[in-house]
RNA sequence: GGGCCUGUAGCUCAGCCGGUUAGAGCACUGUGCUGAUAACGCAGGGGUCCGUGGUUCGAGUCCACGCAGGCCCA
């Protein structure tokens, strides 16, 4: 035992691993390490990489999308790193925002903002404060626990004073451009939470099937008896803001009379759907036609000053539904303030911020509008305004968070012009490198073509304020915008230096108007986006500090986000760069695709099909997750997710490149001749050559390290191109190559402790460490440590610390490539013509013929003949060519030189040569000639090129044929052959007797074995092979019906006998 | 209603510039191999390549129109 330790060069390595055990002691080995510390310091003074952390929210629980994000993110900075660079990993806190109001509502049990203003701004907001870290030791266990680098310490975050000063410097900033407006806009509206929605949240809120009232209203047209312009709405609660009535110029109408003797005027094209049967033509007319005609207004609450209540044009007025006619309420549409103002239409305000009718409506005063709907149309039902109201269903927005019904309302706010800069920010983003590509000119440009203003502002609390005061003074309209607190301090005589800048402190300050009002700040705080979007300003506090790392990191190299960002932090980023800076904010993107449930289906809290991170990270690891989010299809993709689909991702991968490492460790430990030492350094980065060292004659060895220099090569590319799925996948399929073919062939050599096997070897898996470093950083840097930082010294501590390999190409060889693949084709062929005729491969057989598909493939497979015959245990190998009358022959048109050629004409010459002497044709074409067609009207010529001759062993043999290629086997055994097979047999049962017994692998044994003419045979002929395969010192003979020695013993049949092998350790 | 994406075996996915018989893994069944491997080999069943039309000598691949799902926008 002794002895065996003191040749022990690596750690011993079980075969059986517990891959979260082990990534738990690397965790702490990290620790002790500081490995990430020093993966930015050992680089600094390097060329940058830059990376923005999207900053997520701690009031929420992270979950397993957030695992999928973070394992894209953190993969690009560690290749990076590797590659020399420096690459800072600032992180960051998404801190304000209604989210976070909403809980803390929650727990208080308000409802609604005058509750929240009864309670105290202060109280509540300090509450928002508290309530922002609820989950933050979730977030940093799970950034931990999953290997997601970045720094957590030197985080920004949102709502610290600093970051809200540089947010009030970007604001100052797009007000001294004039880009800072109020102005009215129809912005979708939550009554509840009294605030505007910004396009993004609206949309996480559409509902389909949402059934609303449809009424068809009648307007009575002025000096026109009896007669009205049919119009239809699904909110009869607009109704009381009707301005207008709109047509289409180009569109027909009717004028009809129904059974009631009432004449209405709608679009031809919709009299069938909408009126009741029994109607009586009038008239045909043009929309245009009836424009200017004046109408009764519905309701007189209000007395307008303006003109209005007649009938305009406008070319949204389409004829899919309704009636035709559009009611034109200019507070409650976007189209309809658009149009509204175009003709200097009043904008009739029925409705308060809490979404109620104001006093002046008085019949419905103070009543929520949709709750209104019924009420107003009982009264025009009454006053024989309706002509009928069905219900509609279709697809309606509700407050993503409070899941109230939004109104559409004409609102004053603050916007951000970004609409001006639309032609930049589609020009600035063809500079952008999208994964997926399509992003780009599809939904992010898609997007940026239809740019409105950004709705800024938001009548809330917990966020940053507006920093806009204005003048109080009757009728003024004096505004100011501060940039800075110094700014404010200077304007208001005080030391301001312990203020917080966030309501109602910031209320709080004011000061003299020169109109001789009070300048008192405006209400609105920013959507929260305008933060997040800021960040690469806001994060160093810029300008007030850190003029330097802005510089440095003013623009991303990399982000990435799930793809429901494109409208959120994507955009707010390009659009404050775009309009601040005149350039894209970040460089790459990767826009990840969401998870999906097992089954496909959205994964949700209702539907219970939650997948924790922890478990699956407790069950599989975090590296198996990680390899599964990378492979399991392209990034821009859904992706399904449960532990089932991690698990076959651990057990094909994984395991497979565990236990090529375990193997190499074991045989490592046992050669006595070799040592990691004496390879020679492998530090890529000092040599041009960096496999120089690692010739060798062996075709295995070479095609192993031009199969590795190739994955090298393509890997690197793969993360060049922020190609995630090939910087992946293809090093699971050399895993397989390395596992099942190449160590599977050179059993025998590691067994026989050959240096340049085991320095092949060794170097093959610390190179695969470096590939998979980004990927999965806990078993590469478990093998790294190993395999280099325990047995070499002055090398790096960390596979995180090493450099990138780089790809030697002189050692990639594509003949040797290709002869490998035929090798295992052929294999493979072989393997199935043996099972055909029954013939285990443990029995030795004479000859194997093949058919290659070219002369090529033939020299190429006869250059690794060797490896075939011990493959396929034969004797010899054939060609078919050479196998006379053994082969059939058939001669095959190629499609595509024929078809490029002759085009209809070749399924004529295929039809034709099939039925010809096809010894005959063989014959010609091998002889160079060509071979002409004739049909009645054509004539085509066939060269000797475009046809394959193939040539099919016949009988006698097992045969089988794939793509061309066809592996027979003789099936005649030989006396020899057979006790051959049997020898390989014996030494297969004494080696799991071994097994059984556990032995270590290097035990010596004695064997006992009757003696049977058959085994006394088999002893005579292969004593030496049997003693040196199962490490036996002596075999003894005892007769057949003496005892069994001592120890171990097994019995079975062995060709016709039974027999009964005993088994002791030396 | 519009935009973007996806649709290939029971499941997860490959499939290039249109070209020989549409592949791999998982799962299932059978069988074999094995002193690294809960691994691997071989065989079998399993496919309207979402549908319909078109272009072409030839379409999973290109075009058009649909259908279904996802996401986004109205």
């Amino acid at each position: 035992m002794t002895q065996i330790l003191s040749k022990m060069k690596f750690n011993a390595v079980p075969a059986n691993v517990s891959f979260p055990e082990m990534e738990e002691a690397i965790l702490q080995l990290w620790h002790q390490k500081e490995v990430f510390q020093r993966s930015m310091k050992e680089r600094e003074g390097g060329p940058e990489y830059v990376f923005f952390e999207g900053p997520p929210t701690a009031n929420g629980r992270p979950g397993i999308h957030h695992v999928l994000a973070r394992a894209f993110k953190d993969m690009f900075p560690r290749y990076k790193t590797m590659k020399g660079f420096h690459v800072l990993r600032k992180g960051g806190w998404d801190t304000h925002g209604l989210p976070v109001e909403l809980e803390v509502e929650k727990q208080l049990g308000l409802a609604g903002k005058e509750q929240i203003d009864q309670y105290g701004i202060a109280k509540f907001n300090q509450m928002c404060k508290e309530s922002v870290w609820e989950y933050l030791s979730d977030w940093e266990a799970l950034t931990e626990r999953m290997a997601f680098w970045v720094s957590l310490e030197d985080a920004y975050v949102t709502m610290n004073n600093d970051y809200i000063q540089s947010l009030w410097w970007i604001l100052k900033q797009l007000w001294n451009k004039d880009l800072l407006f109020e102005g009215y806009k129809v912005v979708p509206y939550c009554p509840r939470c009294g605030t505007p929605l910004s396009s993004h949240e609206l949309s996480l809120g559409y509902k389909e099937g949402t059934v609303d009232p449809s009424i068809y209203v009648k307007f009575a047209v002025k000096n026109e008896k009896n007669t009205f312009l049919l119009a239809w709405t699904t909110t009869p609660w607009t109704l009381p803001g009707n301005a207008a009535l709109a047509v289409g110029e180009n569109i027909e109408y009717v004028k009809v009379k129904d059974r009631s003797g009432a004449q209405l005027y709608l679009a031809k094209e919709l009299t069938r759907t909408v009126l009741e049967p029994g109607y009586e033509l009038l008239e045909e007319m043009k929309g245009s036609a009836l424009v200017g005609k004046e109408y009764e207004p519905l309701f007189r609450f209000d007395s307008p000053a303006e003109d209005y209540a007649y009938v305009i044009a406008a070319d949204f007025v389409s004829t899919d539904d309704g009636a035709g006619i559009v009611h034109i309420a200019p507070a409650f549409g976007a189209d309809d303030l658009a149009v509204g103002q175009a003709h200097g239409l009043p904008i009739l305000h029925t409705v308060d911020a809490a979404g109620q009718f104001k006093p002046e409506i008085t019949p419905w005063a103070g009543v929520f509008v949709k709750d209104a709907d019924p009420a107003i149309t009982a009264d025009l039902q009454a006053r024989g305004l309706l002509y009928k109201a069905e219900t509609y269903e279709h697809t309606y927005p509700f407050c993503w968070r409070c899941d109230t019904p939004l109104i559409y309302w004409a609102k004053k706010t603050w916007y951000l012009r970004t609409s001006d800069f639309q032609e930049r920010l589609v020009a600035l983003n063809h500079a952008i490198n999208w994964v997926p590509d399509h992003i780009r000119a599809g939904r992010f440009g898609r997007w940026l073509e239809n740019n409105v203003d950004w709705a800024l502002g938001r009548d809330r609390y917990w966020a940053t304020p507006i920093p806009i005061w204005k003048s109080d003074a009757p009728g003024s309209a004096y505004l100011e915008c501060v940039g800075s607190l110094a700014e404010l301090a200077a304007k208001t005589g005080q030391d301001l230096n312990d203020l917080d800048l966030h309501r109602p402190y910031v209320d709080e300050i004011t000061w003299p108007a020169p109109d001789g009002g009070t300048m008192r700040r405006v209400s609105e705080v920013c959507d929260v986006w305008f933060d997040s979007g800021s960040m690469p300003v806001a994060q160093w506090h810029y300008p007030f500090a850190n003029q330097e790392e802005w510089k440095t990191y003013q623009q991303a190299d990399y982000i990435c986000e799930a793809i429901d960002q494109t409208r959120g932090w994507f955009y707010t980023l390009h659009a404050v760069s775009t309009l601040l800076f005149d350039r894209p904010a970040f460089k790459n993107v990767i826009c990840l695709g969401h998870i999906l449930a097992e089954d496909g289906s959205k994964m949700s809290k209702s539907k219970g099909n939650i997948v924790s991170p922890w478990q699956i990270f407790a069950e599989h690891g975090a590296d198996a997750t990680r390899w599964y989010m990378y492979t399991a299809g392209p990034p821009g993709n859904a992706r399904r997710f449960s532990s089932n689909l991690v698990a076959e991702v651990k057990r094909r991968f994984l395991n497979t490149l565990w236990n090529t490492y375990s193997f190499f460790v074991m045989y490592a430990n046992l050669a006595p001749d070799w040592s990691p030492a004496t390879n020679d350094k492998e530090d890529a980065a000092e040599e041009t050559r960096p496999n120089a060292q690692l010739e060798s004659r062996n075709s295995l060895d070479r095609w192993l390290l031009s199969e590795l220099n190739r994955l090298v090569q393509d890997v690197t590319d793969a993360y060049e191109n922020y190609d995630v799925t090939t910087a992946t996948r293809p090093i699971a399929d050399f895993v397989d190559d390395l596992s099942n073919w190449y160590v599977r062939l050179n059993r025998r050599r590691f067994w026989e402790g050959d240096a340049t096997a085991l320095r092949t070897l060794h170097h093959t898996l610390v190179t695969l460490s470096k590939l998979l470093a980004p990927a999965i950083p806990f078993i590469s840097d478990e093998i790294y440590q190993n395999l280099v930082v325990a047995v070499e010294p002055g090398e790096p501590d960390s596979v995180h610390l090493a450099t990138w390999p780089l790809a030697d190409e002189s050692v990639i060889d594509a003949h040797l490539r290709a002869d490998m693949k035929l090798a295992q084709k052929v294999t493979t062929l072989g393997r199935a013509a043996r099972e055909t005729a029954a013939l285990k491969v443990r029995q030795p057989l004479q000859q194997v013929v093949v058919r290659t598909r070219s002369e090529e493939e033939r020299a190429g497979l006869e250059r690794v003949t060797e490896m075939l015959l011990t493959e396929l245990n034969v004797k010899e190998l054939a060609f078919a060519d050479d196998a006379g009358d053994l082969v059939e022959v058939e001669v095959f048109p190629l499609p595509r030189q024929l078809g490029q050629k002759y085009g209809r004409g070749y399924p004529v010459i295929r039809k034709t040569f099939a039925q010809m002497d096809q010894e005959e044709l063989a014959r010609r074409f091998d002889a160079g000639e060509s071979v002409a067609v004739e049909t009645d009207s054509q004539r085509y010529v066939v060269e000797a090129e475009d046809v394959e001759v193939r040539r099919s062993p016949k009988a006698g043999l097992s045969v089988a044929e794939d793509g061309g290629y066809l592996v027979a086997v003789t099936t005649t055994l030989t006396p020899e052959l057979e006790l051959e097979g049997h020898a390989r047999e014996l030494v297969r049962r004494i080696q799991q007797l071994r097994k059984d017994a556990d032995l270590a692998i290097s035990d010596r044994i004695r064997l006992t074995m009757p003696d049977t003419p058959l085994l006394t045979t088999l002893l005579t002929a292969h004593r030496d092979y049997i003693l040196a395969e199962t490490l036996t010192l002596e075999i003894a003979s005892i007769p057949k019906s003496g005892p069994v020695a001592d120890g171990a013993s097994a019995t079975f049949p062995l060709g016709a006998e039974k027999v009964t092998v005993g088994l002791m350790k030396a």
